[in-house]
DNA sequence: AGCAGTGTTGAGAACGTTCTCAATCGACTT
DNA sequence: AAGTCGATTGAGAACGTTCTCAACACTGCT
């Protein structure tokens, strides 16, 4: 006994999907044609190609990604690997670089696969998974890692810094030349008794160039460096305004200080209002990253914005280039930061 | 003639990807009990599974995930389908339900595509390629989307917004309320002067619900609403700058303005401050939101915090429990926000 | 009429897993 | 000793594409 009010649907009983085995049948072709179709093939006659559209638009089939990412070997997936989770404020350059890729990769058909892998492992282990076609690598991942991802012959590119001697590209910001640009403003205005406020260690390449580059510009203009001229912190706005509090209660006080990013600036900023400290007239304050919030701060703060979102468009660019073509040759790009003077800083006044 | 100092790996001639296969010949069991393995299954007695883990951590195997989806119909891969491109500051809400869903689903071993889908067919088609094995949806998504959606039988979260009718689970926040709260909080300053500058368009379902609660609020105070009480832009800085500078032109002043997000607030501030009026004193500024960085405006700004992460970890849990069993019934969550005051609101200070 | 060349299509294997189901192995019961 | 039962394993099909290669249909030429 059956349901005369059921629709004649073939197969109406079971939920299967449908293949392109069902559309072959339906259209009178084989399922290779069916495939050359659905991929768009110059191949397949118009007259065919029409009949067999008609029946896939008909039916709604979807080609099965797995199915085809198995036989074909390609996923059209490309990964992004970064440490630990996404956070909107304190990782603006990961966003950057994310919103890069996304806007180059999706007209090419390519899907986006965020790997927040906690271990090396679990990075590596999506290298062999055939999930990705290739990938991004953040900069903070370090070099085992990425002699690991080496070994495994995928198309990939490191944003953010160099990678030494390893046979990778990658795409980086000249720290050295934003912070040294950004030194010479200082003193080009007049400031001499500058101090930075620093994020993180030494060790880390991007603080270490942007020290490098502080330096090379004090030493050009004949200033000494005293271990006072530096603090270490984070990259946080506790940073800011502990040490902020100390640098503003020295005698006499610092004319400019150069702050590792927004957050040490903002905390910085509020000492200084607390103090009664006139900013850029008493104290300029001048900062790097130049995330977008540096216009919701009053005053705008004078800053080396540093391109990561074109950093990102232009590793796209390269990893898709790899995946074209895997002979391609490793390619290392170094991006120029600009610097941008707003309401933060001035002239030297004397007293 | 070939290189005697070529290594003696085994197939070196051939870069064949190692199988199961491979592994089940080398451990002498079957590609079942390798699979079982690698799956970590109960099944297998610690013997075998020892000889053949011995095996795959040796070979560095991995299991290719595009053959295990195609026969198990599980991609073990989660999407989250938002519109156009993700941008940091504008879009702080979908970077907390980002960092949400990736910190629950991790643990799970799902993996996060993102799927910033230019077209409702874009969307339509992931959910039937096989590729995910549910989705969190984007609040700014339509209702035909939804419908068309809900249609193919997929496990889904709607984030950020409730669905009318729709059979679909969601997580939302009470933005009445929270707007409510808000101002009532400024009546009971003293504040009955009250300016919102909007953002959007009523038929948005958020800034509708925000309206609503003030209004209700207003008119529990016995406050007549005129024209001039609400002002509509959009949500940048640039809409704070050129109405702020309109409200505070009015004579009499109004005491409070209520901003729709950060980016209002803080052109509004900067108006205030080129015209000398003291925040809080002589005026008070409270906003909607909450993104991370107010804490970076000064004055700090008292704001009703929309607690996306927490909607975020709350869809995904529910995402995973519909996958987990597909039977789960629908579920509809509703957030309460929360008052944060800080520094931008005072009481009302008569002349 | 036969043939080469080009354009279009189909048959069937292959991709690397997981799933189903039956076989085997022991231990234990009767 | 035969039978029963649970634990463990293997054989082989199945998942839905794409790929390889051969077949076929024309066209134009000799």
């Amino acid at each position: 006994m059956h349901n005369v009010n059921a629709p004649a649907t073939p197969a109406a009983h079971s939920a299967r999907r449908v293949s392109s085995r069902d559309i072959a049948r339906l259209a009178g072709v084989s399922t290779a044609t069916v495939s050359l179709v659905v991929r768009g093939s110059p191949l397949v006659k118009e007259a065919t190609r029409e009949r067999v559209q008609a029946i896939i638009d008909q039916t709604g089939y979807q080609s099965h990604a797995a199915a085809a990412a198995l036989r074909s070997s390609h996923s059209n997936t490309l990964g992004y690997l970064v440490p630990e989770i996404i956070d909107p404020v304190k990782d603006s350059f990961r966003h950057q670089v994310l919103s890069a890729l996304t806007t180059r990769a999706h007209p090419e058909n390519y899907h986006i696969l965020l790997d927040t892998g906690m271990s090396a492992n679990h990075h590596a282990a999506l290298f062999n998974s055939g999930r990705i076609d290739g990938a991004l690598i953040d900069w903070v991942l370090d070099d085992a890692l990425l002699s690991k991802l080496i070994r495994r012959q995928m198309p990939m590119v490191l944003v953010g810094r160099d990678a030494g001697d390893l046979p990778i590209s990658w795409v980086r910001v000249d720290e050295r030349s934003g912070m040294c640009q950004l030194t010479r403003y200082l003193l080009d205005l007049g400031h001499r008794d500058i101090v930075v406020i620093t994020g993180g260690v030494e060790s880390n390449a991007v603080v270490h160039e942007r020290l490098a580059g502080f330096r090379q510009a004090m030493e050009a203009a004949g200033i000494g460096l005293t271990p006072q001229t530096m603090l270490w912190g984070d990259f946080t706005y506790e940073t800011g305004y502990m040490l902020g509090q100390q640098v503003l209660a020295r005698y006499p006080r610092p004319t400019a200080v150069l702050a590792f990013n927004e957050g040490i600036a903002v905390g910085l900023l509020k000492v200084a209002r607390s103090l009664g400290v006139r900013v850029p007239q008493d104290l300029a304050i001048a900062t790097v990253d130049d995330s977008p919030w540096v216009h919701y701060i009053s005053p705008e703060l004078t800053s080396v914005h540093i391109p990561m979102y074109a950093a990102g468009l232009q590793a796209a660019e390269m990893l898709l280039a790899q995946i074209a073509d895997p002979t391609t040759a490793i390619q290392q790009v170094t991006l120029a930061p600009t610097l941008f003077v707003r309401e933060s800083t001035g002239p030297l006044m004397t007293k």
